[in-house]
DNA sequence: AATTTAAGAGACCCACTGGTCTCCTAAATT
DNA sequence: AATTTAGGAGACCAGTGGGTCTCTTAAATT
């Protein structure tokens, strides 16, 4: 409005432009507050944009659409399965796989991640195959080896029982996000996972 | 367009009206159709209308807005945790519990029940209210005359062990809803809630 | 039979949002 | 220093959906 021509801009916005990494990391973080404060149904380009201090020409440079935003934003900041620190001792890896799927539900920090996750199959897609799948198939192998071991009760590692930790975890974060701490993860692998799978037949 | 005035229509649609109760289901059927078809994010009140051979005033003459309308349809059809049959058994009440949590589940026979709940406080609120809520309180007071009883091992009825049966369900019906039958159910309280309560502290 | 109520159909308005495009200029590159 | 690349800001367009309103007429009521 006021000075169009090149004169120098007084004391405004420093007239930083940022480009590359810096500016995809800062859309990534501008997602999650608007996530976080508007939630998915509120999630709008424009908004994004705005709280990355951009416009949307740059999104829409980057990403095809909203979806593939959320999807790469999601990528970016999810931890791995393939991080987690495993010892060979039931308990001790239980707690640790349920605390990286607390770690994955933390991202949000409130019910928006489930959300998104329904309300996009490509999301839906990419947590499946980055958290949810490896997530089982690890606590399926890490309760057949104590089986084997005879840790646990005959027949206690299948399918079924691997889900109830990812059930467990994905139900407080829906109903009570904010008690999904790590005493929670503790408390569900003592109270209820290794009182299964040692329990009676 | 073509007869406008008082001439009979010869055999397009037979000109019957509803009213009152009887388009009121109509409507609510309407809903739960649109719901199963094009998801929660799809749902329109035009949708509605055009399902329901209605139009939109009727809607709004009798619900304030979408959100109202979806609470009472679920409300509606929603089963209610009052006629759950208890026998005094701990095996066939949990059985019975976890089998009225999967008919609400199915009332809408996919996942758009949960993301319903999530996206619309109102059904969120319902839902606690006449189903999560009574359900938890059922289970634990279950477990506590179970636990009485010396059918368990002492201790086992807690908070968090009433979860688990309500965990699991929710689970299944967010990732593989297709699968959530009364086997499942079945299986639940047999490979875990029964080894769980039953097995050493 | 006359009257009242509300259903069915759809026009209409408005806000909003996804997505495109343009213009100017800061930052990186040569 | 000149040139290229791409960021920031925002105008613009089109589609959509919520919500209101109107008009005709079927059904219920008196």
């Amino acid at each position: 409005m006021e000075s169009r021509t090149g004169e120098p801009r007084h004391a405004a916005a420093p007239p930083t432009r940022r480009r590359g990494r810096e500016l995809q990391q800062a859309i990534y973080q501008a997602t999650f507050e608007q996530l976080r404060e508007v939630g998915y149904a509120g999630l709008t380009m424009d908004g994004v944009a705005a709280a990355a201090r951009t416009g949307k020409a740059p999104l829409y440079r980057r990403w095809p659409d909203k979806d593939a935003l959320l999807v790469d934003a999601l990528r970016d900041r999810l931890p791995s399965a393939d991080d987690i620190p495993l010892a060979g001792d039931l308990r001790s890896d239980l707690i640790a796989i349920l605390r990286f799927l607390r770690g994955a539900c933390a991202i949000t920090a409130d019910t928006a991640l489930q959300t998104v996750k329904q309300q996009s199959e490509g999301v839906h897609a990419m947590m499946r195959e980055r958290i949810s799948e490896p997530t089982r198939r690890l606590i399926l192998e890490t309760l057949r080896a104590a089986e084997e071991r005879g840790d646990t009760r005959p027949g206690s590692a299948t399918p079924l029982t691997a889900r109830v930790g990812p059930a467990m975890i994905a139900y407080q974060n829906l109903s009570a996000p904010t008690e999904l701490t790590d005493e929670f993860v503790v408390s569900v692998v003592d109270e209820v996972l290794l009182p299964m799978l040692r329990g009676p037949a």
